[in-house]
Formats: C-alpha cells, structure tokens, sequence
DNA sequence: CCAAACCCTACCCTAACGTGATGGTAGGGT
DNA sequence: ACCCTACCATCACGTTAGGGTAGGGTTTGG
C-alpha cells in the first residue's frame, strides 16, 4: 500500500514540498546553493530527504522573513547545529540576533504602515 | 548659501531621495517604470519633482511592503487620485482590499515566525 | 509488464533595484 | 572668462530567489 504521506523516514522531493508547503523549485534551488542538500539520491538520481532534512526545511522557512540571503542561512544553520563550541560562534551569533532584531524591527513598521495604507483604502471604498 | 533643503516648491532627485529614505537609483526606477515620472526636466536634463511628487512617492513607500508590483501600484495610485468615480472603480478597490489583507495577514505571521527564531537565537546564545 | 505519477537536468526569464563607468550641468568663486 | 565642486544623467551589466518549460528518464501500483 504504501502510503505516499508515510512516515518512512526517509521522501523524496514531492513529499516535502507538501509537507513544508515550498515549492519544488524552491528545494531544488535550495540543493543547488547548498543551502539545504538532498542527504542521498536514488540509482535513478532522485533526491532523497530525511526527517531532519525536513526539520531544516521548516527552520529555514521559519527565518525566511528576515530577509538574510540564502547562504548566511546556510552559515546560521551550521551554527545552529554544530553547537555554539566553535571559536567565535557565540560572537557571530550576536551579531546575527542583532541584524535578526534590526530586521524585526523593520518587518513590525512595515506591518503599520500596511495597517495604515489599508484603513486609508477603506476610507476611500466606503 | 542656497540652501539646499529649501521649501521651493520643487526639487531635485537629491533632494526628494533625501526627504522619502528612498535611493536615488530607486526614485529613477520609479521614473523608468512610469510609477513616479518626473514633472519636469531642466534644460540640461535633470528630473524636476513637486511636493505632489513628494506625496506620492510617501504613499508608494507606505504600500511597498504590501508587496505589489510597481505596475500595479501605480494603477492604484491612479484610482487613488482620479477619485473613485471612474466605472468599476469600486469593484477594483475592493479586489485590491482584499488582496492586502491577505498580505497583511501574511505580514504578521511572518513577524510571529521572526520571534520565535529570534528567542530560539537567544536561548543557543545564552 | 505497462502506464500513470513522479522526478531529473538545462535553460531562459523576471522584478526591483545595486553598482560602477563615463560624462554633462548648476551655479557660486576668482 | 574660467574653474571647481556637488549634483545629475544615461548606459549596461550584476544580483537574488526563485518561476516556467522543454525534453526525457524513473518509480511504482495494478
């Protein structure tokens, strides 16, 4: 039977594409930069994505808004994982949160200001 | 000493950059594209703009995050000004009501998201 | 074994600017 | 008249994060 939405551990690109709700040429994008990898392919050369593949997937859509390019992601992801042992890492993490703020910042203005375009739109409809 | 952020009535591409926080090359897209033409050129070619420029490009920049494509900002604009008494104006208005909403609900969460990866930063940088 | 459903690479395309490079203009000073 | 500096102009190509499509293999359920 072989249910297409199985917990086998183990999917390949469709599969996760439903379940992150990004889209394939989202992930293949995200495989050719290097951001997130297929762990393995299969004979045929499908790419093949495990439960932490799709972890990092939702981590990485979770940090999409804050509008860091895809390779700093990759470089966040790694600090993330490898544990904050590495010389350096806890520096660099507080420059990030510092940017991750500064950007939270902007994104909670932005909201405001559409807040604001919206009630000037209902304004003019009514 | 002329200065240079006097209430003239109108002014330069400089000037107008400085006053709305958007980038010369920016504001000349926005020309480019037919979102915000100059009124006027000098002899020699430079772009001529008026505080109704000025205003506009203030609305521009508030409806930015709401994500349109400049073509589409600038049909709003245009019903916007031309008043809604243009036929079907009302019915567009409310299309584009809707879709802001949309992204403005989209906006949010996005927001939300940014915050829990921001307190997940803190608790691996603590 | 076969067909439907799925996947592959490779390529070109887009929006909204950024980034030089190179050269003209505004207008006050000498 | 001439110069100087700050400001402005137009190319023209680069970038980011994918979208779309063509042409062709792969998997898998029946």
């Amino acid at each position: 039977m072989t249910a297409k939405t199985s917990s086998a551990s183990t999917m390949h690109i469709g599969e996760l594409a439903e379940r992150t709700g990004l889209s394939l040429r989202t992930i293949r994008h995200y495989d050719e930069v290097g951001l997130l990898p297929a762990t393995a392919r299969t004979d045929g050369g499908f790419r093949v994505y495990s439960q932490d593949d799709f972890e990092r997937l939702m981590v990485i859509k979770q940090m999409k808004p804050l509008g860091f390019p895809l390779e700093e992601m990759a470089e966040i992801l790694g600090l993330l994982t490898d544990g904050p042992g590495a010389p350096g890492s806890a520096v660099r993490i507080a420059e990030i949160l510092e940017q991750a703020a500064h950007q939270r910042a902007k994104m909670a203005r932005n909201l405001a200001q559409a807040d604001d375009f919206i009630s000037m739109l209902r304004r003019l409809g009514a």
